[in-house]
DNA sequence: GCTTTCAATGTTACCGGTAACATTGATTTC
DNA sequence: GAAATCAATGTTACCGGTAACATTGAAAGC
């Protein structure tokens, strides 16, 4: 920058006005310096400039997986909604562990993130704590804490899971089974579970066909495994209900294997509208939860908030949609 | 740390130095140190160190898209294998377009990256320029570039094409189709196309039944409306080789709803082994092309540089493999 | 014509760390 | 016992920007 005043015969406090748009610099002298910083292929540093004047433009952003495309678009939603303002992401994913996510808040909190995006998936009491130290807007995703940290965004996914048993029963489906992870590690997979047993309750149906199979996040192949145990487990069965359509789909590829047809001789349903779900054969049935939303959403909130409006509210609800396809009957 | 230093009654440098363990203190006074640290809960200020050390600590990274799980895996095992140096990805996607490329460099580089990573999908001139300049190590992935800035890390998508397309030949298929986008914007597609070309040509077979169809990246859907075009495209082919497997899963399923059997009545191929391949009913013969092992090569080439190891080669090999499935027949 | 005002620019200090060199005091060496 | 050595710690300056205040000179006001 030195070089650049130089060139341009100013001091470097007229070089950096001149560099940004809002500068108070006469015209004439800001187009003659931007000119020298073309000509020099003087590129500014950030992080100098970011210690002056303590805004790091950092938004420090967590996912579980990069490997499932809900994230991995609401990610991209969430950078695209915020980059013309300058800001950039830092991206760590927790693979789904409470203590990776720790140490990564941990490590990220040295870059001096403007704010904080994560999944909430449950939270270690260390990570609750430093992220309340941090002194930084906190929004948490997708699932809805009962007591959250800061701000929040998205939606209630037993709620969402039990719309979803009450519109099957509805639809005439009575004996379902429910197919999730073998432990209750994917808090989110927990609460559909919860909303599932919910559902059928207040329908006076059981909520005990239960198969729980699979280390969290459950995948195509633990369906698949599961679809092919088709007489163990859902021989009584009238609909299965995956967590998430990854199941959904390999439970679909299991039973096509045993010959054994959707919808006729059992329905199958998802939740999470992955893009293979709309291709699969029959097409999957499931809950749409608008990833990409969540990520516009949240990019909105932050704009709001590094502007330091008023009235910001601490919740926003992500609407979520049930899908109808083949894989179940119409009524 | 002026605070630390001061309750642990000795001056900012020494604090700095028990910070890093590596810094000549003695255990007695690091120990003091770090537990007032903890106590205050003091979090150093990266951005400050780098300025001084001048080491940022990032990696520019640049994906065409997190959309797509081969990008999104090779990112999370670059990260994966580069965090435990204390390395944190700046992360940015083109979504495929040159110019966003070009402005996504432009602003990592305020940053001061220590590499920039990125995809070889063609670059515009001043991109070009700018890698030269920021006087960085820039690794190009996925394609090889004919004239690489620096280093890269991949494999020929034409040679892999050519070698699929030599292996359904010696299979038996002669009149195959390949399918592909409207536009060659997307290089390494174009790339793919030309190595189908190459193969029929040496095998004395005819490279002209094509179908090139949706703009790049071509999706699951496109795929189908193309399948759904069954007699007016492939009425006398016998294969239909898809530039990427989003595409050969819609053909699938277009197929599927006119009853057209694979692979007794033709055969698809894809691109790419998206997990999807490997649940498609038929499952999909395919090209597994390594993201994770490109994630993983790249990570550790970039050890090797920070480390300024001697005689690191330019160039690092993925290899590709072909996969068999049902979409094909065997001879 | 003299003061006021204001846009354009300059000066100084500081953001929060670390490099490089200086200092100190105990231990080793002969 | 004096000099040499070395580990532990301190001092000073600097990394590359910008905030905050100071200065300057031309135009506006009376």
């Amino acid at each position: 920058m030195e070089d650049v005043a130089r060139a341009a015969g100013v001091s470097r406090m007229t070089v950096s006005r001149a560099l940004r748009s809002d500068g108070p610099v006469s015209d004439e002298t800001r187009s003659r310096i931007l000119e020298i910083v073309k000509k020099m292929n003087y590129v500014p540093d950030q992080s100098a400039g970011s210690l002056s004047t303590r805004k790091s433009g950092f938004i420090a952003t967590l996912v579980p997986s990069l490997n499932n495309l809900h994230f991995a678009e609401s990610v991209q939603a969430l950078n695209e909604s915020v980059e013309d303002i300058g800001l950039q992401l830092l991206l760590g994913h927790t693979d789904y562990s409470r203590s990776r996510e720790e140490r990564l808040i941990e490590s990220m909190l040295k870059r001096r993130p403007e704010v904080i995006v994560l999944p909430f998936d449950g939270h270690t009491q260390r990570t609750v704590k430093l992220l309340k130290q941090a002194n930084v807007p906190v929004i948490e995703q997708w699932e809805i804490p009962e007591k959250p940290i800061d701000y929040t965004v998205g939606f209630s996914n037993a709620d969402a899971a039990k719309r979803m048993t009450l519109a099957l029963v509805e639809r005439g489906y009575s004996r379902i089974a429910f197919v999730s992870e073998s432990e209750d590690a994917w808090t989110r997979g927990a609460a559909r579970r919860a909303g599932f047993e919910q559902g059928m309750l207040e329908a006076n149906l059981s909520p005990h066909r239960q198969v729980r199979f699979g280390k969290p996040p459950i995948s195509i192949h633990d369906g698949y495994l599961i679809g092919m145990q088709y007489k163990e487990h859902f021989a009584d069965a009238d609909c299965i209900f995956c967590v998430s359509d990854a199941p959904a789909f390999g439970v679909l590829s299991g039973l096509k294997e045993l010959g054994v047809n959707v919808p006729n001789d059992i329905a199958v349903v998802g939740f999470g509208n992955f893009e293979m779900s709309r291709f699969a054969s029959p097409k999957i049935s499931t809950v749409e939860l608008g990833g990409r939303e969540i990520g516009q959403q949240t990019g909105s909130l932050i704009r709001r908030l590094l502007l330091a409006e008023a009235g910001i509210p601490k919740h926003t609800p992500i609407n979520i949609q049930l899908k109808w396809r083949e894989s179940t009957r119409t009524r």
